[in-house]
DNA sequence: GTCTATAATGTGATAGAC
DNA sequence: GTCTATCACATTATAGAC
């Protein structure tokens, strides 16, 4: 174990990366530029990485369990299932800079390595069961119609976040976002029994 | 006027950074790539272009006219609003490919360069209210309900296809873009008045 | 574990001949 | 209008000292 004042370098390291692939894109994200970032040298780079992909592997990953938790909360805040979602809905952050998952997924280099691409793959995967369950639940409890579809309605609300994303920054906007979320929460209060 | 056989250096290089824009994104795009997509030379895109993002401008129109002459298609099929969107939903293709234009703009220098985004930007203000007045037409027309809100819904619809492209992507599937697009034809459907 | 120096490759762009 | 040669710079990565 080692003291609170300073974390370790290749913490220090993942962490930057983290950071830079939001704000920037694996493309657009030097090694250089994480070092700098992260105060850490080009050689403990590669002592503690083999590489830039190996590094970006490690902070998609801290990315997506950042994500996992902060939906995991929102998804068990409320009582009822349409509580519980709407809560989802309003807690996404900073439409502008794009979701710190989904943006990446986009990149050609990241889709084109497996290694790069599965820890968003499965984030997906999950957050569609996980919202699938809550719809399932509300089904189960009388609370949503039977002939609701949770598997096809927990992939429409996770789409319309990551769209939502997308068209807040193509129009710079957003409102953008909020008005796709916002229609997302009037088409799962009408599936009300 | 010039013949039909071989079209004019300028036109293919439009096309082909049209191409690679969709293929790699606009940072792995380089230009000796679309130089040797188009078999021009490096001299000729200097000559007709003042750089890479000018040519890539040209592209991004050229690519945003294509979605919306496609969209408009779409549109205008069916007899009433809900055959229009959900052609409209059905008529999407390749979805591991991504949006020719939504995935743009995660690209923090496509997002940086207002001259790159706004094409981007417009198309999705134009299809937007679009869809919307697909929306609003049903609603005139008593086929939708009343209490409909055209503007949020059409935000709904491009944003669930956007999304269906990062789900797609992300999992390496078609059908969770499928899916997407499924349950938002479901979600107008109970729209019906 | 961390540093600096350096390599090999690719980038976007320019110059000037034809 | 198109070509080839070349530029200055950044990239990812390695070598080897400390």
């Amino acid at each position: 174990m080692y003291g609170e004042r300073m974390k370790p370098t290749k913490d220090r390291l993942v962490e930057a990366a983290a950071e830079l692939l939001w704000e920037r894109g694996y493309a657009a994200t030097s090694p250089a530029l994480i070092q700098r970032r992260s105060r850490a040298g080009q050689g403990s780079m590669y002592h503690h990485f083999s590489g830039k992909a190996d590094l970006a592997v490690a902070a998609i990953r801290r990315s997506a369990g950042r994500l996992r938790l902060a939906a995991e909360a929102a998804l068990d805040s409320g009582t009822t299932a349409l509580e519980r979602l709407g809560a989802y809905l309003d807690t996404e952050r900073n439409p502008l800079a794009g979701c710190r998952v989904g943006r990446l997924v986009q990149d050609p280099d990241v889709v084109a390595d497996d290694q790069l691409r599965a820890p968003a793959g499965e984030f997906f995967t999950w957050l569609r069961q996980r919202i699938a369950g809550v719809l399932a639940e509300g089904v189960r409890d009388g609370e949503l119609r039977p002939d609701t579809d949770p598997e096809a309605t927990a992939s429409l609300v996770v789409a319309t976040v990551q769209g939502g994303y997308v068209l807040a920054r193509a129009q710079q906007d957003q409102a953008a976002f909020r008005q796709a979320t916002e229609a997302a929460k009037s088409a799962l209060d009408r599936l009300r029994a």
